[in-house]
DNA sequence: GACGGAACTCTTGTATACAATCGGCGCACG
DNA sequence: CGTGCGCCGATTGTATACAAGAGTTCCGTC
């Protein structure tokens, strides 16, 4: 059995961990820069440092935590140009799978890409910045899926855990809501007619680093910057 | 100081370790479906069960071996829709490397290329497929690099990896390293020319799936298949 | 003779013990 | 008083010991 691209969502104490730890961050109840000591982490989820250790190494495989030798572990604190770059490997992944999307969802899929649009809508009207995250995340997922590789998805879904941290930055706005939420129209409209090209395109201009999203992100950064 | 996207290539016995099993992978001297046994290991290396774990542990976490709970190691075996997969993600992020090196490469970068393209030449010409490999590899990496993006390249060069037992296989007959040398050529000039699209197209076109070079893999496939 | 089950063995997962290196602190010296 | 060196504590890296689950084999039964 060989699973492609999925998150092996082990039963061992290690997996359960590194869950845990994962969330921590993405989440930013740690934040970047910040230590995580081996031994702290063991006494306060009742294991021994073996299973942190191994945990720990995973985050770092996945770019969420930095692993210095003899050092120990800190969240990942990119600078400003390692955060470009990280949005526009983005770009490059999700427009990847929006063409395959358009190429290769059928009807239903279209179907459910409509009515995860739709749960959008509540968050946008109620100008919440978190619900309409969550159900962005959803939306951005499908069409992960409707690529029909496993392994550009899987891709994708890393990155974008990488930058889970700084992405809620982005949704501030109701302006910004608004605008990504009739992004998100045209997306799906592109990947329901089938254009890959047009598809590739909205997407790119969606999560790209020329929109005004990433302007605003930019500009909204220096604070927590400070903070590392 | 936050590395992004590079092998982290520590001091340790355990990144040591990682790179020796590694090698052993991606240069097929390990079979995959070859089942990877810790204690075995522990002593061919000298060291103790834990690092081999977290050499594992790595390998896992870039799929190059598949780790199931309680049943130990085993070489990744993609079927043959998961090495489809991974040649499309591939197609994907090569030609995205290609466009943003199409932007961003200047005229020594350009010589360079020019540079691991002749380097290619004597390869051909000898019909030695594994030196043509070895030239060709690095031709593609000044292509990662000249995207100029660490994010990108490194998931770049991760899938590279993980197709590496079944890369070689493209390359047997001497026509495809004649067709291979002439689509660098082409490629090269895109670049260099800065044609951000036609660089993507051509780099597409050169490892996509659809062209005869994935054909004449998958026909030569079912043998190594077999021994798994 | 074939099939099912239970004990055994081997391997992995976790915990603990030991060793080596890094950062911090204090002291001597300029 | 500021700076550099050496010792000490703390933390990571590695080894070993222990526990638990999976695969296997052998035997009993049908």
């Amino acid at each position: 059995m060989y699973t492609i691209g999925a998150r092996s969502t082990g039963h061992h104490a290690a997996s359960d961990l590194r869950t845990a730890i994962e969330e921590d961050i993405v989440t930013g109840r740690v934040a970047p820069g910040e230590r995580l000591d081996e031994a702290g982490l063991a006494v306060r989820f009742g294991v021994s440092r073996t299973p942190v250790r191994e945990a720990l190494q995973g985050l770092a495989a996945d770019g969420l935590i930095t692993l210095r030798p003899r050092r120990g572990a800190v969240v990942a604190s990119p600078t400003i140009p390692d955060l470009m770059a990280l949005f526009e490997a983005m770009t490059e992944l999700e427009s990847a799978c929006a063409g395959l999307a358009a190429r290769r969802m059928e009807a239903p899929d279209h179907a459910r890409l409509w009515d995860l649009w739709r749960a959008c809508l509540p968050a946008v009207r109620a100008g919440d910045a978190d619900a309409y995250y969550d159900a962005n995340v959803r939306l951005h997922e499908a069409v992960y899926d409707g690529a029909g590789n496993p392994v550009l998805a899987g891709d994708t879904r890393r990155l974008r855990n990488r930058l889970a941290p700084y992405r809620r930055l982005q949704l501030r706005s109701p302006r910004r809501l608004l605008a990504s939420h009739a992004e998100h129209e045209a997306l799906a409209a592109a990947i329901e007619a089938g254009d890959e090209a047009l598809a590739r395109g909205r997407m790119r201009g969606h999560v790209g680093v020329q929109g005004e999203a990433f302007t605003d992100f930019l500009a909204r950064l220096p604070d927590t910057l400070r903070a590392g």
